[in-house]
DNA sequence: GAGCACTGC
């Protein structure tokens, strides 16, 4: 069945991994599914008929349920209609269980019997946060049920971690059977130099050998997905007669909404998609109709480094668990094939899981959370993976600059308060200073404008241009802050209407999400008394208010048109990010303050604006007068 | 001269 430049690999996407002994291969043809469940206590199974019966008994006999969806099982399922990415609907774990299981708030005896935590596996932040609270608060209240729905390969882990320190009745595993296809893994007997050429030249293989079925590519981001359909497409006049038409599809989080939707259009007859994704089809999209697979192997992640404050965006060789959950795109609607553009050899060596979010993350945010959540001994606390002690720190650090915790490292009251905002501290700060500044409506619009990816869609060639043309209709010559503040009150003057969008070069789904944050930062806003007032235009009051957020972040221009920071490394050059307003300007004080700094093949700014140099001098004197020789302080 | 993914009710 494989191309026979393919060494054969084995056979369904799991069967590489038998060391685990929870896996097992879990084909089940035309069978609905959950057609059956069984209950692994420690290792062993014991199979059970009617799962009312046994879940009941299992939530009495045990704490903690981590409940396992095979890959393709169903658990999640795709929603149209809330568009590709945003589109999760409620497992259908969470339904199954729902009767006796869910969360039951209208339950009268005991209302929040029992939490679920759904696809745990992912790892996010919040997962990881959740997860830890949620275990010590079992401790006080053993009557609260857990039930952790997580992907095969990290069950047991979920499963050592509750009963770590507790016991072996804590939690059990329950296993859902799946409707998945066998998917034949094939590796490459040598690495490849470029996997984006090897991946279009694989697809076009696929295309003139095999029969019926779509084609997903998974390669790291936008500029290798581009040039792998460039690639495509230059491969089509080569294609014989007798085989299908290629329709090339791109599938990344920068296209638009019905661009996005373009991948669950089905084929036309006599041709065959080849979707080419970044990570985005991996867990959070679901095609249906995919046969093959091509996996590059790599993955595109977002790195803290605490010690420089920076993120960087890097390419790493995914994991086992990834991989897995790849293969397994291929084998949900018939038998599949997954392609890896490496070799057998690299897959043995990869990791098991990608790293967890928390532990690549700035935790300034989360932190303050925990701490108001009355957890500050966070020595011991039982992370399922501990952030970086030197995270910590700098966590900590920051939240005594921006007056969250005082010196004992207790919560201040202001920071109790913020601990209540989903935001940034820089932000919230802003949010608070707003009264001093009498600024409140702009400032809560600029704040749920930096917290949305960037509003402008800008294409490549001709088109692009036009786009360029309408970006700067909004420019604001202060900054970046200034102009998403004209793009947003913009917007809601001409109805927020997505024909306007349209025909601004703006994202309609961006800006829809900065009017429901804005709108929820506004609760927050009117529950502390903060004053929603205009500045009427005063740009210079609103940049004052800017600078009270973002005030450890400052740069300072340099003759070259690079910048280099108030702060930390005053070495690294900065370079503006393209999309600035201050791209091609030198702004006429030579300083400005930026949301955020992130390294890619550059280290580059983001959403700057022009300041006052002196304004910098109006905040964290007490902190730098306490920082002395850079140690530091109220590590509590 | 550039954009892994997600999230806040």
């Amino acid at each position: 069945m494989s191309l026979k430049f393919w060494k054969p690999g084995t056979s369904g996407p799991g069967s590489s991994l038998d060391r685990d002994s929870q896996i097992e291969e879990n084909v089940v043809q035309s069978a609905p599914a959950y057609s059956s469940l069984s209950i692994q206590s420690q290792r062993e199974r014991l199979p059970i008929y009617k799962h009312r019966d046994k879940l009941l008994y299992c939530m009495e006999e045990y704490g903690v349920l981590i409940v396992v969806g095979q890959t393709g099982c169903g658990k999640t399922t795709r929603e149209p209609s809330a568009t590709s990415v945003a589109g999760r609907v409620a497992s259908e774990v969470g339904s199954l269980l729902g009767d006796e299981a869910g969360l039951r708030p209208n339950l009268k005896r005991d209302s929040h019997r029992s939490l679920q935590l759904d696809e745990a596996h992912e790892r996010s932040l919040y997962t990881d946060l959740l997860l830890g609270v949620l275990k010590k608060i079992r401790r006080k209240r053993p009557s609260l049920r857990l039930i952790v729905s997580s992907a095969t390969l990290d069950a047991t882990s979920f499963l050592d971690y509750f009963i770590s320190g507790t016991s072996p009745s804590e939690a059990t595993i329950v296993s859902l059977e799946g409707r998945m296809f066998p998917v034949e893994v094939a590796y490459l007997p040598e690495p490849t130099p470029d996997y984006v050429t090897k991946a279009a030249n694989t697809a076009f293989e696929i295309n003139a050998k095999h029969g019926r079925g779509d084609i997903l590519i998974f390669l790291t981001g936008r500029e290798e997905i581009d040039r792998c359909l460039q690639e495509l497409s230059e491969l089509a006049p080569k294609t014989p007669r007798s085989v299908p038409r290629l329709m090339l599809l791109p599938l990344h989080a920068g296209l638009t909404t019905d661009e996005q939707l373009a991948v669950f259009e089905p084929a036309e007859r006599g041709t065959r998609k080849v979707i080419v994704s970044t990570n985005i089809a991996e867990a959070s999209v679901t095609i249906e109709g995919i046969t093959f697979v091509i996996d590059s192997g790599f993955v595109k992640i977002r790195v803290y480094n605490p010690t420089t404050g920076l993120a960087s965006l890097t390419t790493v060789p995914t994991s086992i668990a990834s991989a897995t959950q790849r293969a397994g795109r291929a084998g949900r609607t018939s038998p599949g094939i997954c392609y890896r553009l490496f070799t057998q050899e690299s897959f043995d060596r990869l990791p098991y899981s990608t790293p967890p979010e928390i532990t690549r993350t700035d935790m300034t945010t989360p932190l303050l959370q925990l701490k108001s959540l009355g957890i500050d001994n966070l020595m011991k606390f039982e992370w399922v993976s501990a952030p970086p002690a030197e995270s910590v720190l700098r966590a900590l650090e920051n939240l005594f600059a921006a007056g969250m915790v005082g010196e004992d490292g207790r919560l201040s009251p202001v920071g109790q308060k913020v601990a209540e905002c989903p935001v940034d501290v820089g932000i919230a700060r802003m949010l608070f200073s707003s009264q001093e500044y009498q600024c409140g409506e702009e400032i809560l619009t600029i704040a749920a404008m930096c917290s949305i990816q960037d509003v402008f869609i800008i294409p490549d060639g001709a088109p692009g241009a036009l786009a360029e043309l309408e970006r700067r209709k909004f420019t604001a010559e202060e900054g970046d802050h200034l102009t998403l503040l004209n793009v947003y009150n913009a917007f809601a003057r001409y109805g927020r209407s997505s024909g306007w969008c349209k025909s601004h070069a703006l994202s309609f789904r961006g800006l829809s999400r900065a009017v429901s944050i804005r709108a929820q930062l506004k609760k927050y806003m009117q529950r502390f008394s903060l004053p929603l007032e205009s500045c009427q235009g005063d740009a210079k009051r609103l940049r004052r208010c800017l600078v009270s957020g973002y005030w450890r972040n400052g740069a300072r221009w340099v003759g070259d048109g690079t910048y280099r920071s108030v702060r930390g490394n005053r070495d690294q050059t900065l370079y503006v990010h393209p999309t600035s307003v201050l791209f091609t300007r030198k702004p006429r004080s030579g300083w400005v303050i930026f949301h955020e700094m992130e390294e890619t093949k550059k280290t580059q700014i983001r959403i700057v604006t022009e300041i006052e140099p002196d304004w910098l001098l109006d905040h964290g004197h007490q902190y730098e007068g306490n920082k002395g020789t850079g140690s530091v302080v109220a590590v509590g």
